[in-house]
RNA sequence: GGGAGAGUUCCCGAGCGGCCAAAGGGGGCAGACUGUAAAUCUGUUGUCGACGACUUCGGUGGUUCGAAUCCACCCUCUCCCA
């Protein structure tokens, strides 16, 4: 007999627009996967329109997971999503399916994947509320030395400016007790209880994506995405939702500082320079099978996907096809 | 018709004789990324056979050892008076 099998993840990444949705439940459905998204902003109920949340339609039956199941005024975190992701992975496979994590979220996949474990942190307000408040006092370049002296070699991996990264790697120290480079090394202690296969989308022509981008931005305008907005305005958003592109890009219209059309583009500009912050992430993740296609073409990628799963024998020689097949 | 002012690198915009391939911002491109990651940050952005060379600051011609910066004329635009 075999040692007990790792159980087998399959993962759709890409950029935003490239099609990772109906990539993910083309798969699904014909592997009997169930989609856990790995996507730290459609989590949230009421941000539909803007997240391009996969609709009822969309899903085509496949049941999805992690998503819109937070109130926009609550805050998430990778920490929070591996811990879900992994939970759903474990009865997903204990039922006898096949869990595949859908999402564009970077961090969120590699973290999951890579088996990341995310110590508890005592006290992690207080330390968070005491460090901001130092910042304010004493400056970022105070902070940044004092991380220098406890922990040169992180340090120098963090650039003064990118306040977030100083803070949190002293919230590491203080809420931990260790240096973020002893922090870190521990995270990542055991291997992968997984055994995966990224499938990355994307297309041989940058501008083919953004195209792909202005004309979803156009929908989403045409889907009602102001009203929505202001309903998200309404609410109180948590630091997390607070980042979702498709509100903020808004603002200045609201405000009567820009026309509708400024804020669209805005709201264009946002999207592409996000779709490469994703790219790059995921170019530099290792063992991504890159799908790469000449237009948007549903089938084909889901050909290809198909093709890279039989090759890498992923879900088995033959039986992978026939286990899904809804009757 | 008369008067005042402006034309700068992809865009806006500094520069007002050498330290200027030209500040700064925007945009573009590339990169980083372990608890807010759709965030945050960094680098780069005239051309080339590139620690040097070459071509740029509306056009042409001058002054000068040397000009984006000074002079002359021309072109375009803005504003004011008719």
């Amino acid at each position: 007999m075999r040692m007990a099998e790792k159980t087998r993840v399959l993962a759709v990444v890409g950029p935003t627009a490239s099609g990772k949705t109906a990539l993910g439940v083309g798969l699904a459905r014909l592997y009997g996967g169930q989609v856990i998204s790995a996507d730290s902003m459609q989590i949230y109920r009421g941000m539909d329109i803007a997240t391009a949340k996969p609709t009822a339609g969309e899903m085509q039956g496949v049941k999805h997971h992690l998503l819109d199941f937070l109130d926009i005024e609550e805050r998430y975190s990778v920490a929070a999503f591996v811990s879900d992701a992994r939970k759903l992975i474990g009865e997903i496979a204990a039922a006898g399916g096949r869990p595949m994590v859908v999402g564009g979220t970077g961090l969120y996949v590699q973290a999951l994947l890579s088996n990341m474990e995310f110590q508890p942190e005592e006290k992690k307000n207080e330390v968070r509320a005491l460090l901001e408040a130092r910042r304010t006092q004493e400056g970022i370049e105070a902070l940044y030395a004092e991380l220098c002296k406890i922990d040169p070699a992180y340090a120098s991996t963090v650039h003064v400016n990118n306040e977030k990264r100083v803070l949190r790697a002293l919230e590491i120290c203080y809420t931990t007790g260790k240096t973020p480079t002893e922090y870190r090394a521990q995270t990542v202690a055991s291997p992968s209880d997984y055994r995966s296969l990224i499938l990355g989308l994307d297309y041989r022509d940058r501008e083919t994506l953004y195209a792909l981008i202005d004309r979803r931005v156009d929908r989403m305008l045409e889907a009602g995405l102001l009203e929505e907005a202001r309903a998200y305005f309404a609410a109180c958003p948590s630091a997390t939702a607070a980042q979702a592109i498709g509100y903020k890009e808004l603002a200045g219209y609201f405000a009567g500082t820009c026309t509708l059309e400024e804020a669209k583009e805005n709201l264009k500009r946002a999207t592409r320079r996000y779709a490469k912050r994703q790219l790059t992430w995921f170019k530099r993740m290792p063992d991504v099978h890159w799908i790469v296609l000449e237009k948007p073409d549903a089938e084909e990628a889901r050909q290809a996907a198909v093709r890279i799963i039989e090759e890498t024998g992923f879900y088995g020689a033959a039986d992978g096809r026939q286990t899904g097949l809804p009757e």
